[in-house]
Parts: C-alpha cells; sequence; structure tokens
DNA sequence: GTCGTGACTAGCC
DNA sequence: CGGCTAGCCACGA
C-alpha cells in the first residue's frame, strides 16, 4: 500500500483500542519513524478522518495531553467517557491505558 | 527549490 | 525542579 507518512498516522491511530492510549512516539514508532514524533502531531492535526481517527487517544510522553484543534477540554471529557481520568489536563495512570506494540 | 511552522522529544543549564 | 535549545519529519506558501 503506497501509504503516505500521514495516512500511516491515521490508520495506526485508529488501531488504538477503545479505554487505551498512545504516546505521539509510540505513533511513530509504529510507524516505522521513531524520531517523526512532530511529523505525527502534524499528520493528526491535519487528519481528514476526523471522526474516525481517535486522535483523543494520543498524547505525550509525559501523559500530558497536549493540543487539540477541537479543543482539549472536549478531548478530556471524551477519554474521561471511555473510562480514562484525566487531572489537570494530564491522563492518570497513563502508563496503564498505553496500548501494547 | 527554499523557508517557516507544528498537537513532539530528549538533553542541557 | 524548571525553562531553553537542538533535532527530528512532513507539509504549505
Amino acid at each position: 500500500m503506497a501509504q503516505s507518512f500521514s495516512e500511516s498516522v491515521w490508520v495506526a491511530t485508529k488501531k488504538i483500542p477503545r479505554g487505551h492510549l498512545a504516546t505521539y512516539q509510540q505513533i511513530a514508532r509504529m510507524i516505522h519513524r521513531p524520531r517523526a514524533a512532530r511529523a505525527v502531531g502534524n499528520a493528526l492535526n491535519k487528519n481528514p478522518y476526523a471522526p474516525l481517527v481517535p486522535c483523543h487517544r494520543v498524547v505525550r510522553s509525559n501523559g500530558t495531553v497536549g493540543g487539540f484543534a477541537s479543543g482539549t477540554k472536549n478531548k478530556v471529557a471524551l477519554l474521561k467517557k471511555e473510562g480514562i481520568l484525566i487531572k489537570a489536563g494530564r491522563v492518570v495512570n497513563l502508563k496503564e491505558y498505553l496500548i501494547k506494540l
């Protein structure tokens, strides 16, 4: 499949199971670009699969939600709805929610 | 074809 | 512990 870097990002993000999270670095690693965490964020920002790609399940390696196009608060509320607790814009027990490769 | 920007990460002071 | 700098990749102008 001649998928572009961005497309690979969206595909990898879509694979995130409900109730689980992934870091930008993790996504970058999935697509064989462990140094492209920045590009991952850039791709998700422009993702044409808006509601299809759970970009809200992608957070920073630090556990902070980071920034989101539709408003971080909106994403935080959505994550909470999936059973993920957010505290002060940060994911609680991030390690427990992280997906396994 | 070159420059600048962005939802990042890791290292250094 | 906190802030800043450098490196990374892709895309738009």
